[in-house]
DNA sequence: GAATATACGGAGTCGCCACTCCGATTGCAA
DNA sequence: TTGCAATCGGAGTGGCGACTCCGTATATTC
């Protein structure tokens, strides 16, 4: 591939996340284009498809996501590890909130292309690993599953609203993941 | 009005609320004017652009939920009525996961109408009585505000996945909703 | 049962957007 | 430097969907 492609790639995948980001689906293409500083048919020629290139959007910012979260896994306290990544999580997208919807869409049985599916489910393994972590140092309630902390975390990524308000509740969300010490 | 009027009126709201259920912004007009059973025209003889037809349906959507907060607030143990009702409003829409994409929206500063925003805050009033007894009752803690329910609810309505994994979520949150007995 | 205002239906218009095509450019190898 | 294969740009195409218009149909009134 020649050095110049792989460069307007990459900058046509950030514009495309940056468009997608503030208006979902309904971005065009021409937009996405004119941020990347390309023409129309540079970015049908490495995205033949709209689809493709709201997929591969997806993966980038999946692989992100499980990167950060692999990193964190390995230091630290448990408990704190989990909390933070959570956050994170929640809150990492906030200029993102249109990306979230279409990354709901594409965790949609039917929708997912198996390079979609495998990202996703890196990310669901990296989750897995800090959960199993703060449960063992009981930090976080041995009842909870990964399937549970996910739809938690897309819930509350997902919401609008006063930062500061989002924040309590995710604390409140944080403090019925605490293990119950009495009864 | 005549009365056939008001009945493709209703009609339409109906088939307006099934279809952007389904689909979102998406959903075209003819889509909705056909589930009617009506013509395009009669569609927008009623809501002269798609806009006011979303708004409708949105409007339509709140003042239900409102009633149904509402008439949970009168009877019945505080907690249990807090918490019925809450887990109402979330799993109350599995099939319209796409309209509550667009009453996000409609929450958004700037795009509310005066109609819109009224609906929004009566259903707002109708929750908040019904926290506000369940604190008194000491069934649910008391430093939570109605905001943070509100960002909540959304935001677990929207989830998708399993109805099993999505309900044991709420059970985590309402935990983290229950006062704290000890430290 | 007319008369009439009101409402209906759906073909047609217009603009937007995904996608195509090909002449102009440019990185790269020799 | 030169040749050429890989790229690029962006005008053009086709289709879809919001919205309009007006001839037809029907509720309502007396």
């Amino acid at each position: 591939m020649r050095s110049d492609a792989q460069a307007n790639r990459d900058r046509v995948l950030a514009a495309a996340e940056e468009v997608f980001g503030e208006s979902g689906k309904a971005g065009s293409t021409e937009e996405i284009a004119r941020r990347a500083g390309v023409g129309i048919g540079t970015v049908f020629r490495h995205f033949p498809t709209k689809q493709l290139l709201i997929e591969a959007t997806i993966v980038r910012h999946l692989t992100l996501l499980t990167n950060t979260a692999r990193a964190r896994g390995e230091d630290g306290e448990a408990g704190a590890a989990f909390r933070m990544t959570f956050r994170e999580m929640v809150s990492g997208a906030p200029a993102k909130l249109a990306l979230l919807a279409l990354l709901e869409e594409a965790a949609a049985p039917a929708a997912a292309t198996d390079e979609v599916e495998a990202a996703a489910s890196a990310l669901r393994d990296a989750v897995e690993v800090l959960l199993s972590r703060a449960q063992k140092a009981d930090e976080v309630r041995a009842d909870a599953t990964v399937d549970e902390i996910y739809v938690l975390i897309r819930a509350l990524a997902n919401s609008r609203g006063d930062r500061a308000v989002v924040d309590r509740a995710v604390d409140i969300v944080l403090d019925g993941l605490s293990p119950r010490r009495c009864v």
